[in-house]
DNA sequence: TCAAAAGTGTTGAAACTACACCCATGA
DNA sequence: TCATGGGTGTAGTTTCAACACTTTTGA
């Protein structure tokens, strides 16, 4: 074994939420090399009996502050460019998508180093360190895609949500508006998607919806097309 | 950067072919400890300055004297358990799923070590090294579900193909039986999925069919629903 | 009373399924 | 000539997008 050359492996996380109806992520401000100033992806590395999966979750509440269990959190896939990282050792990342209801609590509130929500169309516009621009780009294009074929736009809702709710979870995803009504129609149609809880959400404009919660479904049938 | 766990990395590729009408794998019968003389995904070590996609196809080369470029090559996912390998050292695996046509030479002409392609049926029914039974069913599952939206079954045929040859690909990895006339106006009303050379087959019973090669579309619409 | 959001009805277009039917070859 | 696989036509069903319309609230 002693033949093959160590690595160093990291878990980085692409930590996304919607807030002023907006998609936003997870970033740190890196302070010190390399890429020092430049905006991150939380992450570290795993230790030495930990899952991966743990490991993700560990850095996401160490560097973030953020105590809740994320609605959904999945492997994107490993990136390890020999030089993906400019220091002599060889660094490959495990890279995970977590998912989170949008949080009452701004995050950064314990000594988290400075975790920051960003808005997406930010963040892309600005050169992040290592390659964590590629590996947003990857974790966007699977929710994006996750959308239509699993209930994933749940996990951006709390445990209740209105129809209303959930379509501005997908037009704020896909960067598009959805008509309202084939989207309920939709929606409720689809085996195991969503389930009425008879109560009704107050408060709003209009007409009072009807309040769900998350089905068992793993897969829509149909499929919620874009 | 000392302070923290150094790992191993390997990569195990899933290689999927068909041969006999049968969808078939790539497995190495192992000659050591631990699991000796178990079935085994062909793998290895990542080496020091060696990206991961090209240690894939290293690994396929040296293990199975397959000299070939694969058709397809893509990442599944890293598999990192800490127990999922009994040694001591840490060892995590980024896996890779690759589609080759049928080759008309058998794997194992050079001194591979013991290379075979082996049905899945057989493969799937028997305990595997390591954690390989899960990546094996994951990357079936990803090849089943590509085949859908994607043009993943070209890469199962020549550079130059039947309606009829491909039909066999889905029906084979499927395991399921597909009208030809509906599947010969899907495939051929998918855009830019096959596109006609002007030539024929030969040899074959009944009505010769058209030549088609892989057209340059990356997703198919619409889909070829299972 | 009006604006706004929820939710239902309806209609025409598109896609899918099932299957009848013709085509072109080898045996 | 017959069996076999290639390929087109067609009719009935399902799905989907567009949009008119009703419902129920807050302002």
């Amino acid at each position: 074994m002693a033949d093959y050359p160590p690595v160093y492996v990291t878990v980085d996380v692409v930590v996304l939420t919607i807030r002023d109806d907006t998609l936003q992520a997870l970033a740190i401000r890196r302070g010190g090399p390399p890429y020092k100033g430049r905006w991150a992806l939380p992450g570290g590395f795993v230790q030495q009996r930990e899952d991966l999966p743990d490991a993700a979750r560990r850095e996401l509440a160490e560097e973030t502050g953020i105590e809740v269990e994320p609605a959904h959190l999945e492997q994107l896939g490993s990136y390890g460019a020999p030089r993906r990282d400019p220091r002599p050792d060889r660094i490959i990342s495990v890279a995970y998508l977590a998912v989170l209801p949008d949080l009452p609590d701004p995050v950064g509130g314990t000594d988290a180093a400075s975790a920051h929500w960003v808005p997406i169309d930010e963040l892309t516009a600005r050169p992040l360190a290592f390659d964590h621009a590629e590996i947003l780009a990857d974790g966007l294009e699977r929710a994006r895609a996750k959308l239509e074929y699993s209930p994933l736009a749940t996990a951006f809702c709390g445990d209740r949500f209105t129809i209303g709710q959930l379509r501005r979870v997908y037009e704020v995803v896909w960067s598009a508006r959805l008509d309202p009504s084939n989207f309920h129609r939709k929606v409720t149609g689809a085996e195991g998607f969503v389930v009425p809880t008879g109560e009704r959400a107050t408060g709003g404009r209009g007409r009072p919806a009807e309040l769900y919660q998350r089905g068992s479904a793993t897969v829509l049938h149909p499929a919620i097309l874009r």
